[in-house]
DNA sequence: CGCTAACAATTAGTGCACTAACTATTGGAG
DNA sequence: CTCCAATAGTTAGTGCACTAATTGTTAGCG
């Protein structure tokens, strides 16, 4: 066996900034949370908030760490936001009675009430994007691979 | 004809995290960032910095404002990040003659030296990743169409 | 019971990303 | 030639995302 690895033969222009995947992806993760901008604003939220409230209006309260969790981002990055959202208006921060360490996040009816407003959401973003039903779904699945990829161990580096 | 839009028929869980796009998109664009960062450490790279480099190793000097197209971002965000790359030894910033208002940045020589160990990245990354080139292309191509998606003007948006 | 290790949340510090405001330069129209 | 609109870059301010350090709480082990 030569000392080459199984998937990576070095090839030339490997190094071409427009053929690597990591930035296609950074460059659509910005540009589809962009589309996202002049609709969200209209509710008064981030995308990132977004993504906080659906979580919320699935299930509350919840915890801080299970919104974290179930986002896959640091409570260090929650905790600020959330911050932000209760400022808003559309939440509520108290401690979990029987542990004083949780946080109980929950709706306010501001909160609640805005989700009405939030339906129109996803639709709306397809029509913008010009993307049907079934293409959204296979961007997803392939997102979701892409995100299994990462979390698995592909430990065979150098092992020859 | 009833109001419903062309392509966007409302749907029960429409609003459920898991099945939004734009989730899985920044989770996985977070996420293979997340992994290139032990094998850019040993370059003394951020992800960002890393991006900005492959464009310089294509081609130098060049101008901030020719680099932020490039990578599709504001000229705002490239300074502070041009100003690092100075502070770090691997480029140069200097005002172009004949045109004080451009900044031309270049290589310095421990800039161009780092590309050798650069060589070796999008293998390493793509074994990590345990894809294959086909895969890594397939997911690319998806990427761009998603590029093109958001720049384009669906604008239908209510008008039957 | 008391101590300690694990856990939940927050804070501090760095770097990105974006908008808006600002400075300086350039270049073209009158 | 002069003025003025467009351009290039920087700075200020907000919000995200991450790591590391800190505070407080809980729970389990001896």
């Amino acid at each position: 066996m030569t000392a080459v690895s199984n998937a990576a033969q070095l090839q030339d222009n490997d190094l071409l900034l427009e053929q690597q995947l990591c930035f296609a992806l950074t460059v659509a993760s910005r540009s589809v949370v962009g589309a996202y901008k002049p609709v969200l604003d209209n509710l008064g939220l981030t995308h990132p908030q977004y993504l906080v409230m659906l979580c919320l209006w699935e299930s509350a309260p919840r915890t801080l760490r299970n919104i974290s969790d179930a986002l896959a981002q640091a409570p260090a990055t929650i905790s600020p936001l959330l911050r932000r959202l209760e400022e808003a208006g559309f939440v509520t921060r108290q401690r979990v009675d029987g542990n004083e360490r949780s946080l109980a996040v929950g709706l306010t009816p501001a909160g609640t009430e805005l989700r009405q407003q939030a339906l129109a959401v996803p639709g709306t973003m397809m029509n913008r994007l010009g993307l049907t039903r079934e293409q959204v779904g296979e961007l997803h699945s392939s997102m979701m691979a892409l995100i299994a990829a990462t979390a698995e161990d592909h430990a065979d580096a150098g092992s020859a």
